[in-house]
RNA sequence: GGAGAGAUGGCCGAGUGGUCGAAGGCGCACGCCUGGAAAGUGUGUAAACCCCACAAGGGUUUCGAGGGUUCGAAUCCCUCUCUCUCCGCCA
């Protein structure tokens, strides 16, 4: 969310910088800015009426004490009328709160000065590319052939259990599955990330905090029975640990990392999107996450960059990282990168991993502040990425990495699975 | 799930209708003391919003959350949430 001060101190730039998601703020900052201005207005008369409330309160407690009945009685009738003036004024102004706060959840954030203009995946730019395209045989298959073929992923036993999205890892898959898990932790942990294990659901409050909600509540799995939702991500339950909180300067930056299952919906999807581990229901995803310093977050969006293309290069993946534009950002997010690897069964790119920026966006919801020495405590910075998600990284390894008789393990995983080619044993 | 007790500032803890944003202590910051430190001692120590120049100064709100009674609520009433103790159930 972004903050009515700034918009008002900052209108032309708002304007602009919202200009590259391909829409045009003009009006909507107009009105935020005027709605604003009454809402000052209503306060500063509000003020001003219980201000005089309370003196007349304190002087009916006086003259009470001093025994003068008459007058006191007639203090109280006009504390009466001031009361009810009060009343109105209250109404008005959270009538008037609640409109400023609709308008300005409806606004995204702002992107970054690098953010390119661009309406869809077209316009992204390829920062850079790292790994070798593999050179597979020509009947090499797809990762859902090669789930079956070794006895890997049961996808049909998901069906049955549960649905469509809910694959059920088997043996060696399983194996590989827990493996790269642990993996992705220890390489989190060497980069200073404090490892986490939060809870798989959340409340409202959690939802709104990190900008799901309001807009995006049919994403998420909802219980209604304790009004709890399903992490989609674990920078939903992180993110949130520091809701209403004060940092000191000198704690910054914080540095946190937790394995989740990832929950969602994916209302709408279809088609070749949705084949074999392409997009899932429920998924497992290690998360990094940092709370920065406004000064820095921008070093440290470049420092998660390279740990998260550091994981594929250990991996041996073909890879490539786009600064995604404008249009194609998410609606929290300042600058993102994302990373995808080639996966060559299918012969696409697929998304692993999300960089992203927020500013102050999430830190304003949260209110997620640090203090400098005796300063005022100003907004953070928050940071999240995906280091790794599960799904899509298991079908490049297989698909890239298959050979005649088996899918070979890359070497960093070797002490983590215990083997060192998937055989279907 | 049932019964009872509780929720106060960074922490502990007083406060049962007016002078309480809240005693006292701890912690923290700065000063004095000291060769330096400890001890001692003095001062200060929440957040948001409004007026104003984001200064000084002033105002409003906030004692788990929301509502109510009252001229006036941390204090009385109602609802909810959470914590603790006991019982039940249980990985």
């Amino acid at each position: 969310m972004l903050q009515p001060t700034f918009l008002r101190d900052n209108r032309q730039e708002t304007i602009d910088r919202l200009a590259k998601r391909g829409f045009d703020a003009t009006e909507a900052v107009d009105i935020i800015i005027s709605i604003d201005d009454s809402r000052k207005a209503t306060q500063t008369e509000l003020d001003g009426v219980l201000a005089e409330s309370n003196r007349i309160a304190k002087d009916i407690g006086a003259l009470f004490k001093e025994g003068k009945q008459t007058e006191a009685n007639a203090a109280k009738v006009q504390a009466g009328e001031l009361k009810e003036r009060s009343n109105l004024l209250q109404e008005q102004l959270l009538s008037i709160e609640t409109r400023l706060q609709d308008r300005l959840y409806q606004l995204p954030n702002m992107p970054h000065s690098t953010v390119p203009f661009g309406r869809t995946a077209e316009d992204n730019q390829t920062v850079r590319s790292g790994g070798q395209m593999p050179t597979l045989a020509k009947d090499a298959l797809p990762h859902w052939d090669l789930a079956k073929k070794f006895n890997i992923i049961d996808f049909e036993l998901g069906v049955k259990v549960t649905g469509a999205g809910f694959p059920v890892y088997r043996g060696q898959g399983a194996r590989l599955q827990r493996a790269l898990i642990n993996w992705f932790l220890d390489e989190a942990r060497d980069a200073g990330y404090t490892e986490y294990i939060p809870p798989f659901m959340v409340n409202e409050a959690s939802g709104y905090g990190t900008g799901q909600l309001p807009d995006k509540e049919g994403q998420m799995y909802y219980m209604p029975a304790d009004e709890f939702y399903m992490v989609p991500t674990a920078e939903v339950p992180l993110t949130n640990f520091f809701r209403d909180v004060i940092l000191k300067a000198e704690e910054l930056p914080v540095k946190l990392t937790a394995y989740t299952p990832c929950f969602r919906r994916e209302a709408g999807s279809y088609g070749k999107d949705v084949k074999g581990l392409n997009r899932l229901h429920q998924f497992d995803k290690v998360e990094v996450v940092q709370v920065a310093h406004p000064d820095k977050s921008y070093g440290i969006l470049e420092e998660m960059v390279t740990h998260v293309s550091g994981l594929l290069d250990k991996l041996g993946l073909p890879y490539r990282i786009l600064r995604l534009c404008g249009g194609d950002m998410g609606f929290t997010s300042a600058l993102t990168y994302d990373l995808e690897v080639w996966s060559a069964g299918q012969g696409r790119w697929l998304e692993v991993s999300s960089v992203s920026n927020f500013e102050t966006f999430q830190a304003n919801r949260l209110k997620l502040r640090f203090r400098e020495g005796n300063e005022k405590p100003q907004l953070a910075h928050t940071l999240n990425g995906s280091a790794l998600a599960l799904p899509r990284i298991m079908a490049a390894l297989l698909e890239n990495y298959q050979v005649a008789d088996g899918i070979r393990v890359p070497e960093v995983l070797h002490s983590y699975t215990g083997f060192h080619t998937i055989t279907g044993a």
